[in-house]
DNA sequence: ACCATGACTCCAT
DNA sequence: CATGGAGCCATGG
């Protein structure tokens, strides 16, 4: 498995109703650091129905500027869709919705 | 191995 | 709070 695909995998993971950071996936996958190419990854293959990447959010709890299924509009109305409130500025309550599944790599393919 | 790219993050101004 | 620069990481040429 590639870092990418690993990234899939987590991202797919992510219960619904809930958000994770690019960070969070990063430090998932062994590289807290690697925030960017998590983000990098989702751009270059967004598997649009497979991969949830509404759910996926800076560490601000912003959403992606560049969102690919249609535009934040798009986004944000998904994450409303999961009762995943979003605020005005486009970001939402990480203090409430942040992902706090899985943190290892444990069940992750290699 | 080196350079360039990018949905990130941190620090300084 | 907005803007800019630098650091980090994985991938591809």
């Amino acid at each position: 498995m590639s870092f990418y695909d690993k990234v899939y995998y987590i991202v797919r993971q992510i219960p619904k109703g809930k958000v994770a950071t690019y960070g969070q996936i990063a430090m998932i996958l062994g590289s807290p650091r690697a925030s960017r190419a998590v983000g990098y990854a989702l751009h270059f293959n967004p598997m649009p129905g497979i991969i949830p990447c509404h759910r996926v959010v800076n560490r601000d709890g912003h959403l992606a500027p560049a969102f690919a299924f249609g535009g934040i509009d798009a986004q944000k109305n998904l994450l409303l869709s999961e009762n995943v409130p979003v605020n005005e500025d486009d970001t939402v309550n990480l203090k409430q919705y942040r992902w706090d599944g899985v943190c290892d790599t444990s069940g992750v393919p290699e």
